[in-house]
RNA sequence: GGAGAGAUGGGUGAGUGGCUGAAACCAACAGUUUGCUAAACUGUCGUACGGGAUUAACUGUACCGGGGGUUCGAAUCCCCCUCUCUCCGCCA
């Protein structure tokens, strides 16, 4: 969430960059600001009258010890009124606090100045392509006739197990699935991640703390009984490990990758876009998370955005990177590279990772700050993350790029994890 | 799932109604001393939200797992919740 301090000192600032995102923020950054300063108001006066209190409620003490009885029950007497006027006073204050917390979360993130404007995917800025796009060709097959012919995914036993958008993969299709995660993680570990494995379900506070909740809450699968969620990324558990902490100013950057199963309940989708593998209600995801200083956040998503390609690179597969729009970027982004791979068969481009800088928005939430060496103030750290990389749409990608009459090749940083260099 | 014990600052841990935002020790940080290291000594050493000329000194309030209650006054008494530990049961 975006700071109060700095709503206050910069409100027509927030107005202008969040109409980037196509989001009206007047209204709400106005009453935002008049709750805040009532707020203020009520603090102030409730503030006084409780130290008006203690000091009575000491002197009464010292009446007490030295035996003045009378006079400790004529002062006594007088704080019943003054208890009253605070209690009203506190009641306001919460109230007045609940609203403020209410609406500030509904201010999304401001995004960066070079954050095209547009409405849709269709503004993104193209800032790169691979040399290797090829050119689309009849008769080439989809990946899900592929992982047919060459049994690798069963999706109709997926859903008599469990339902649509739960595939399960079968032989060497499971082996791709171990193979590309292992690749993943072992690149991401030269790079400088430090692999965790956190758990695949989060309490309501981790859903908060990354800005799933209360944006996302339908897209989630909540277990009732627990009052727990299933993660939709592992940025969620991940971000979190650091969720309510003070890291010292040398620590920086914390450099984690994880792989986790992600679950999406994808509500409201359809068509062609859930063909296949393009959307999942369960998959299987490699992320990688840093928390940076914050005057080095945007280098550190430059190295990122560099990794990424990096693996696509290795795994010969045609990408295209692209910088989302206001009107594309996420409600938590302040700037997010998408990367795209070329799906030959399909003729279309297909999402398989998404790098953000989230600045502060994320740590403002987590109170994540850090702390210079021998200071007291503290700051914020700048949250950022990426996919690296969403295996679905790889493999789809990989199956239909790579087919050939004897089978579908299987590139060579993968043939050790797959143990062959074709699938037949 | 059953029974019991517990939750205090970065850590250990004292504190059963006012003198406690919290002893002591450890860790950390700054400094003094020493030829270096170590040791010793001195000082600093929670967070949030306010006030203060909004990067001051200083200062108000709140916070001892979370929420509510009793009281002029609660870390301390009462109620509810959550979590942790031990034992039993079940079990990958």
């Amino acid at each position: 969430m975006l700071n109060l301090k700095f709503i206050q000192e910069n409100k027509e600032t927030v107005i202008r960059k969040l109409a980037v995102k196509n989001f009206d923020a007047k209204d709400l950054v106005e009453k935002i600001i008049l709750l805040d300063n009532e707020r203020k108001n009520i603090q102030r006066e409730a503030d006084d009258k409780q130290a008006e209190m203690n000091t009575i409620s000491k002197q009464i003490g010292q009446l007490m010890k030295e035996g003045k009885r009378e006079e400790a029950e004529t002062a006594r007497a007088n704080t019943s009124r003054l208890k009253e006027e605070i209690a009203t006073l506190n009641t306001r204050h919460g109230e007045t606090v609940a609203e403020l917390d209410k609406l500030i979360v509904r201010l999304p993130n401001l995004p960066n100045d070079i954050v095209p404007p547009g409405k849709s995917d269709a503004d993104n800025v193209i800032v790169k392509i691979s040399e290797n796009v090829p050119a689309h060709e009849e008769g080439q097959l989809p990946h899900w006739d592929l992982a047919k012919k060459y049994k690798l995914i069963d999706f109709e036993v997926g859903v008599k197990i469990t339902g649509a958008g739960f595939p399960v993969y079968k032989g060497l299709g499971a082996r791709l699935q171990r193979a590309l995660i292992n690749f993943f993680l072992e690149e991401n570990i030269k790079a400088g991640y430090e692999e965790v494995m956190p758990p695949l379900v989060v309490n309501e506070d981790s859903g908060f703390g990354t800005g799933q909740l209360p944006d996302k809450d339908g897209q989630m699968y909540y277990v009732n009984e627990d009052k727990l969620y299933l993660i939709p990324t592992a940025e969620v558990p991940v971000t979190n490990l650091y969720r309510d902490m003070i890291v010292d100013a040398e620590q920086l950057p914390i450099k984690n990758t994880a792989y986790t199963a992600c679950f999406r309940r994808e509500a409201g989708s359809y068509g062609k876009d859930v063909r296949g593998l393009n959307r999942l209600h369960q998959f299987d995801k490699v992320e990688i998370v840093q928390i940076s200083r914050p005057e080095v956040s945007y280098e550190a998503l430059d190295g990122m955005v560099k990794h990424v390609e990096g693996l696509l690179i290795k795994l010969g597969l045609p990408y295209r990177i692209v910088r989302l729009c206001g009107g594309d970027l996420s409600f938590t982004s302040a700037l997010t590279y998408d990367f795209e791979v070329y799906s030959k068969a399909q003729d279309r481009w297909l999402e398989v990772s998404s790098v953000s800088n989230f600045e502060e928005y994320q740590a403002n939430r987590l109170k994540l700050r850090f702390r210079e060496k021998g200071e007291k103030k503290t700051t914020m750290v700048h949250t950022l993350n990426g996919s690296s990389l969403a295996l679905p749409r790889i493999v789809a990608a990989l199956l239909e790029n790579n087919q050939c009459p004897e089978g579908i090749r299987v590139p060579e940083v993968l043939q050790d994890f797959m143990g062959t260099d074709m699938i037949k």
